[in-house]
DNA sequence: GAGTGGTCTAGACCACCGC
DNA sequence: CGGTGGTCTAGACCACTCT
């Protein structure tokens, strides 16, 4: 523990303990020992403590019970789901995304676009339409719809990077999204867009994500490949 | 609030700020007014209030911000996923769910079925096949192994109601599932079950979860008709 | 500078679990 | 019964935001 770091001592500890799950010092079912001899062994008080296992608990990697104590949990279970990008996904596990941008040009809102964004219907609107490759081949076709002046959507940098960095390095806290995925069968131009045959069933996800004043700052309807591409992600249950 | 009640204080207060805000009584974009006050107002000490506040703020409702003050969230952030069974949801909806259990035997666990459910290869689980319907139509092929001896999964109460009541009503807490989406075209068997055509996209959803010792306790492989089901959900970004 | 949330302390009593 | 986490208090100081 350092006190003269600007880090929280909670925030510390929590990464301390997680590490020590991760690589295996703390043993999976193995108990945590009690909150008060912790705390008095690092020097700490015991609301701190618990501020710090509390974080865990609520990342999935420890559980509490009342009367037996705090167990790491076995490590199957990880982290849950993060509001991701397709880029990042692609980047992380090593795909080498490249971006074409399609389209790209303001027009007014549809009414579907305006109620997603909470516009008025005609209002101008940032329209972004892109294939997303890796290794080369197409992956994916993104549409995007945003409020006007939120980012700096200069298509070179749309080719460089992903959407929600531009949106995050404009200085936009993302708080939330919804989302809904389905799938369809591809029609002609889409099978020719992304080198799938006609009928072929493609993954869809309508995404509104929101900033944390409640404000919709982006409108996504996507298409993958299904044969390419499925989302995964993890889902804690609320106690 | 309530000091005699067995309900803790800091739930009271965040339930009654939830009814609040879901009413309209606190709007959309307002502050709550400073912790301190209200504690003192509430005649609680400050990190109860603290802890009322931040259960909503996990919740997606409330945002904090340090020199500004704790703001509601404007309304379309709403809650974020649950980890949620078919049945609920379709009887949410109104949709009248049933059930019709095609299979319903113990057999030796496949390598992938073991793989996920932690058990040795060939040991022996329980498989249940089930097709679900809405308005009597077929909406899904659900296909489920679990660990023997886990529910009392007696092929009248399956098609009572749904897998994760019986396995919570088995005394089970569920904590994490490992979901992946995907999508594919129907096989004839597929087409034949779910009254599509051969070849027409198909949801697939392939989920294992796990308890709060991290045990997995039910592995499924299900498959959704596309033109009847999308998957709904609301993500929270952590910060 | 005034006001806000963020962190931290050193106690206290209670509810639940397993022996 | 002893030990655990769950709740609660009454303070304190700091960091940040806005004016």
């Amino acid at each position: 523990m350092d006190r003269s770091s600007p880090v929280p001592l909670y925030y510390q500890l929590s990464q301390q303990l997680e590490a020590a799950i991760e690589q295996g010092r703390l043993a999976p079912g193995s108990l945590l020992g009690n909150e008060i001899d912790l705390a008095a062994r690092l020097g700490l008080s015991r609301p701190t403590v618990r501020q710090a296992i509390q974080s865990l608990v609520d990342k999935g990697l420890l559980v509490r019970r009342r009367g037996v104590g705090t167990q790491v949990l076995h490590s199957q279970v990880r982290r849950p789901l993060e509001l991701s990008s397709l880029y990042d996904d692609l980047e992380a596990a090593g795909q080498h995304p490249a971006t074409r941008v399609l389209h790209h040009a303001t027009e007014p809102a549809t009414a579907r676009v305006a109620a997603a964004l909470g516009v008025p219907e005609g209002s101008e609107v940032l329209f972004v339409e892109r294939l997303r490759l890796a290794h080369g081949e197409p992956m994916a076709h993104l549409r995007n719809h945003l409020p006007v002046g939120l980012i700096d959507a200069d298509p070179a940098r749309l080719e460089e990077t992903g959407l929600y960095r531009l949106i995050r390095a404009a200085g936009i806290t993302l708080h939330s999204a919804r989302q809904t995925v389905g799938a369809r069968a591809a029609t002609p131009e889409e099978g020719a867009r992304l080198a799938e045959p006609e009928g072929a069933p493609l993954l869809t996800m309508e995404r509104t994500t929101y900033d944390d004043t409640g404000r919709a700052v982006e409108f996504g309807s996507h298409v993958y490949r299904a044969s390419r591409y499925s989302f995964e992600f993890q889902l804690l249950v609320r106690p």
